[in-house]
DNA sequence: TGGCGATGTATCGGACCGATACATCGGGTG
DNA sequence: CACCCGATGTATCGGTCCGATACATCGCCA
């Protein structure tokens, strides 16, 4: 999952680890918490490994020459996409999965959903929106079948899961209308105040 | 985390793993999506181990006598907690550093709150204000500062985000609000339909 | 000048997931 | 009545990702 999410933020610019942590964390924040370095380095490695993209050396980076480095002397490193790494986004954006529709999967591919066409985005959306349909059937089924028989923050807690459930649902329905109908996510029919 | 949860659940009735990994899927299932067995059964192992809880062989899983395992037979186990689980569930329970603000700490501790008293709560649920309104304020900022500069789906992902950070906030400022004013959680004010 | 917060790279242990294997049991269908 | 299928049940393994930590530089402000 980094790796698509890591590909398609280096496609809209290169950039270091420190940048490329913010923006995981912020751009794609809706369905994942924080990305951890203890994730982002070894993929970053990995990535460089595969020929999907390449480590450059930062502005000042450059060694103090004569300076034995004490403990390693470390510069910043710029990450670059590459044109096979281009490829291999494309090729992890477009394939969906089930687990595709699981909440961070999910958050990563909307967030890229503007270098796909309008099937792929649909399948997405829809497959989604099962999914979460589907849990919504079992957090109404729990709450019928316990109500009276848990205590209150526990009912409180599924009452609240449930919502979420039915909020979402119903933003999915609205971006599939959208879609078909050939918009883009904005103000198209200006339910937003 | 997981320990709490299981310690949780089998104080309200001893079960096997298959029912304790529906109700984890369930019950506390508005933070946290689906628990494996592959997280659970080591739990399960450890927490033995440590004295928290027992392994009775269930009902009808006597070994057939003379058959020869197999593979290995196995039978259905039931766990029960200790009353040094009961000690030790309840010190997890009090304990709220920051790491309890996040989602999945949050969504367990918050299932278990009839067995915690109000300063706990208002702790607890305070914290995890803070820590919603922090994320919120970073997705306003990011938006007010990315809009125009971001495609579409992007800024529609930002904004879903930031819809259901406000939300919860509202939820927990409710929760708040009745845990001030001595009552327990369900129809306090009157605005579930 | 001295510290402190933001920027920056990196590792390690541990928690958790996803897939899989194996096994039993009840019920429905050919 | 035989057979298969889905629900129940225990268990492991590889891999992904988190959280804490270490180390280093830079600009700013007291």
């Amino acid at each position: 999952m980094l790796e698509l999410a890591i590909l398609g933020l280096l496609l809209r610019s290169s950039m270091h680890g420190y940048e490329l942590r913010k923006q995981l964390t912020t751009n794609l924040g809706a369905f994942r918490a924080a990305i951890s370095y203890g994730s982002l380095y070894p993929t970053l490695r990995r990535l460089r490994e595969a020929g999907w993209i390449t480590e450059e050396a930062g502005a000042e980076a450059a060694t103090p020459a004569e300076v034995p480095p004490l403990t390693s002397r470390r510069g910043r490193v710029v990450y670059k996409i590459t044109a096979e790494g281009k490829e291999r986004f494309q090729e992890l954006l477009a394939q969906a999965g089930p687990e595709t529709y699981e909440d961070t999967a999910f958050g990563v591919h909307f967030a890229f959903f503007s270098r796909t066409d309008q099937a792929t985005r649909l399948r997405i959306l829809e497959g989604r929106r099962r999914r979460v349909e589907e849990r919504r059937e079992g957090l109404r089924e729990a709450l019928s079948r316990a109500a009276e028989r848990l205590d209150a923050y526990t009912l409180e807690l599924q009452r609240h899961g449930l919502d979420a459930c039915e909020r979402e649902v119903r933003w999915l329905e609205e971006l599939i209308a959208t879609e078909r109908s050939g918009g883009q996510p904005g103000q198209p029919g200006g339910h937003r105040p």
